[in-house]
DNA sequence: CCGGCAAATTGACGAAGTGTCATGGCCGGG
DNA sequence: CCCGGCCATGACACTTCGTCAATTTGCCGG
């Protein structure tokens, strides 16, 4: 079969008939077009025809790719999600000591964070002054995933045995809040941010950094463009 | 009537024309009929169509009070909001350390929010699978009021100089997302999720009370009428 | 008790969004 | 070269949206 892309079929890798392509290139149109329109106009405001028209397809092509608004925003997110979820898994993984653990998960997620802000500011404003969280179960899955480490790393004594899944929450909740107010700041200092989450389990607040607080401007969600 | 509530007006307490009445009225039924709606259908998929609907009031009335579907919800989530941030804020400003603070504020919160979890519960969930958390402009204040707290105790010496926005964020964080976990567990445990919450923020991992988890029911989120 | 005014309710309306489907164009295999 | 099936298309039937002129209803002076 190799040294004949010819007939047959079993697509190499990905098929590449141009049937093939133009779907996969269809539907990378639409996610970019919904990004751009949820950046624009906001999750809740939003219409499945805002992003067809961002779009040169018709409107009836949109639901052949995906059932709805919702579904979109749900494939975004899942995107950053299968992308981090990994390099998480895996820095857990490495793990000897509590210490390492926290660390090592906090700085990989703020760091990420840091990078792909875009999507993470798109997806996380529904309209001006209101923040909005949807969890897909992609997301979820990740959560199940922390609470899956956190049992495996007390089993191994690495971690006292603590109730794993206010744990995770724990660590959910502070990453999320905690992340926001990171991409506030200008400079964006993930490692700052993780340093603070960090210590906070490591220690509690008193064993928190000390402030630095590189003069928040009180800035409104808007400020980041610099 | 009886003694004359005669002419001039007046209003004794909370003006009782029949006018002032019904406005009143109305506007309870709206945010009760919103209150079920969005239970039954989830935020995403209710409209004020359906809204109305399940009101003896006609289409043109709703908007003589709310803006919007988006306007009834923080109506709606903002007496959550109105009703707990006083208690939040009033623990806070007894406390004389960073123990007293840190408890007080947990245990009000987590208690509050067992006690309420019907709305709690309604207003962040979207659709089924997921979830949602829309902070408003009342829910944003009380973050800032904790900010501001937070300032006033190291200002006081109570805490170490930590980072106050940080600060503010983890404790928000944690509460919300171990808030969640409480509730799906039966029979809900306020005082553990306070408990755990607060050992966390004193001393870090190690410090945490020990497991106890009373078998969470791997529940999906349906699991509370008992 | 009456008449009239203002305030609030009503439901119909135009604009716009939703999801579906018959139609037709185009790719790919024969 | 031709045909079968897949998929893009955009019109369609239906729903929702927010508005507004008409109407009802409570209020007050006479």
């Amino acid at each position: 079969m190799d040294a004949t892309p010819m007939k047959n079929g079993l697509p190499r890798a990905a098929a590449s008939g141009k049937r093939e392509q133009t779907k996969i290139q269809n539907r990378q149109l639409i996610l970019d077009a919904a990004r751009q329109v949820f950046a624009d106009l906001g999750y809740g405001a939003a219409t499945v025809r805002d992003i067809i028209r961002a779009t040169p397809l018709a409107s009836g092509t949109f639901y052949n790719y995906f059932k709805s608004k919702e579904e979109v925003y749900q494939a975004i997110r899942d995107e950053v999600a299968l992308a981090i979820r990994p390099r998480l898994h895996e820095e857990r993984a490495k793990a000897t000591t509590v210490e390492e653990f926290i660390t090592c998960s906090f700085r990989t997620f703020f760091e990420y964070v840091s990078d792909d802000r875009l999507n993470f500011r798109t997806i996380r404003h529904s309209a001006d002054n209101t923040r909005m969280r949807v969890d897909t179960p992609e997301v979820i899955a990740g959560f199940e995933e922390l609470r899956a480490d956190i049992e495996t790393a007390i089993a191994a004594g690495l971690f006292p045995p603590v109730d794993p899944d206010f744990l995770m929450a724990a660590i959910v909740g502070v990453a999320f809040e905690v992340a926001e107010r990171m991409l506030w700041r200008q400079p964006h200092d993930p490692a700052a941010a993780a340093d603070f989450a960090a210590n906070l389990f490591l220690g509690g607040v008193r064993a928190l950094p000390l402030a630095q607080r590189p003069d928040v401007p009180t800035a409104e969600v808007t400020s980041d463009a610099a």
